[in-house]
Formats: structure tokens, sequence, C-alpha cells
DNA sequence: ATTTATGCAAATCGTTTGCAAACCT
DNA sequence: AGGTTTGCAAACGATTTGCATAAAT
């Protein structure tokens, strides 16, 4: 499969999710899920708009939110004032934890051994068992320096 | 030990902090950590107001910035507009994490057993030698519904 | 034609900051 | 006195919203 088979299929899916939730796949939600796949880490929406100045940021910020709300991104808030954006880890195949850099801010990926993420499973599990809370997300993030900044 | 005892040592503490950071320990301050220890979960600025009416806002910001540079106070950001401060971990002996409500937007805690937290200390260890990350703490957090707004 | 999306500018609201009075030491 | 802390009101800045125009169906 190709890369661009890929994109073709992740627009798919965004269209249907979108179309599921009763909102259209306009041409600026579908550059907003393209430019996402293809940085590729959580984003500020600043950082967004230095990609794609013509982006008018208020409407950037709606669609941000509809595409949240249909399930085709993730919003995930850090320790900076700044709110990230990333494609929800269903369209994009894998599991993954942040590291969060406080220094410069930036946010990247990373995964576990699958073994530890069964044990972490299993624990969400029985906490939530046991306090009556329904868990629809976890998140296990290092918060640190990353290597560039500590160079 | 009585629980007087713990929150004269819990004072002690803070203030041995604060002076290694340079500041005093007023009485704003040890009011304000007498009412995290008192309160014992992750609370937003309007809530600790909602209990110290006569604090004035602007201050109980600036003084928990104080305390959050000495490391008597941390402060977490979740989903929703507020952050929120909690006693650090080392003052209050335990190591927990978040169960994030994202329907009243309460903030819990809770731990999982010590065999899972050496696991994942154990991945994030190997993740950190790596990507050259330097990590300075971890989050593992449950996002969900919690049991009262469920029912 | 009617509904929905867009872009601009203004409003919102948690948080920060300037400044003068109160408080240490 | 000299430096710090406090409280008020004003400023800040990321995000949201009102409204008029432009697409889409």
């Amino acid at each position: 499969m190709t890369s661009h088979d890929h994109l073709a299929e992740l627009h798919e899916q965004a269209a249907d999710r979108l179309h599921g939730d009763g909102q259209r796949y306009t041409p600026q939600r579908r550059l907003l899920v393209g430019l996402l796949a293809e940085l590729d880490q959580p984003v500020t929406i600043p950082q967004l708009l230095e990609h794609q100045p013509d982006l008018a940021q208020s409407s950037a910020y709606r669609n941000l939110a509809v595409l949240e709300r249909a399930g085709v991104v993730h919003r995930i808030v850090t320790t900076d004032e700044f709110a990230r954006y990333e494609l929800t880890e269903d369209l994009t195949q894998h599991h993954h934890h942040h590291l969060i850099c406080e220094s410069c801010g930036d946010v990247s990926d990373f995964t576990v051994p699958h073994q530890v993420e069964a044990d972490l499973e299993a624990a969400v599990a029985k906490v939530a068992r046991r306090t009556g809370f329904t868990v629809t997300d976890h998140r296990f993030d290092l918060v640190g320096t990353c290597a560039r900044c500590s160079a």
C-alpha cells in the first residue's frame, strides 16, 4: 500500500466520521486533516497557521472543534498555554503516548512494549471497577527535557 | 503520629523549601498549604477562593506560583479551562495518578499496584535511554466519567 | 432558496501584571 | 529605612462568538 493510498483512506475515514456526525468534509477540513497527517505530531494552532498562513484563525479553531466532535482529531493539553491537535489513534493505527518537553513545549510520540500496555489496561480495569469511574481514555505521558533542549 | 503532627511537619517542610528558594513562608502561603492538605485533591483557584473568600485572587495565583517554584505544590492541567493545584507527592508521601471526569471536571486520585508502577518505571527508563529525553515526571491519568456524573 | 462555512473583528475569561499601601526585619 | 507581600484594577492572550459574505446542496 502506497503512502498515497494511506492518505486517500484517511480522508475517506475522516469524511465518513464527519458525515456520521451530520457534518461536511469541506476543503478546509480536508486541508487540516492532511496537515496533521503530514506533520505527524501534536501541533498547536499557531504552528498550523505557520504552515498555512491563509487559514483564518477562527475557522481553524472551529474546524478542529468539529473534527474533534466527529472523532477525527484529538485535542491534548500539556503544561503550556497552547492546546495541541493530532489525528485520533484509530485513524493512525497506533496507540502511543507523549513526551512533553517543558523547555520548548514540543510534544512527540512514543510507544511502550505491548506487555506493559496490557498491564496498564488491567490496572485501569481494576481501578474502574473499584471506583465506579467509566474510563474513556488513558494518558501516560512523560514530562521533561527533550534531547535537543538538553544539548 | 497524630494528624496534628502531620500538619506541623508539612508546614515545616513547606517552610524549608520556600526558604531554600529564598522565599518567606507567609501566613497566606501557610493558609494555602493548609487548605490543599485539607482538601486532599487537586483543586482550582476558584474552588480555593470559595473556601477562603477573603483571599485576593491575584495573590492566590502569585503564591501558588511561588509554592510551585519551591516544589511545594504541583500544578496540573487537565482537559478543561482551569489549572488545578495539589501538594507535591513527596510532601504527601504517596505517588498517585488522576481520574479526570470530563463531565464535571473533578479530579481525584488513585494508585496502581506496586508491580505495575515498577513496570512503568522500567518502560520509562528505556524510552529515556532510546530517545535522549530527560524525564522529570510521568503522568498516568484516566479520563472518563465519574461515578457521580454517570449515575 | 435555504442551510452551512468562512473570515473579520470584537468579546470572553483564566491568568498575569503595575502600582500603591501594608508588612516584615 | 529597605525589601517583600498584598489587593485592587487594568492588561494579556488563547480561544470563542456575532455577524455579514460566500459556498454548497
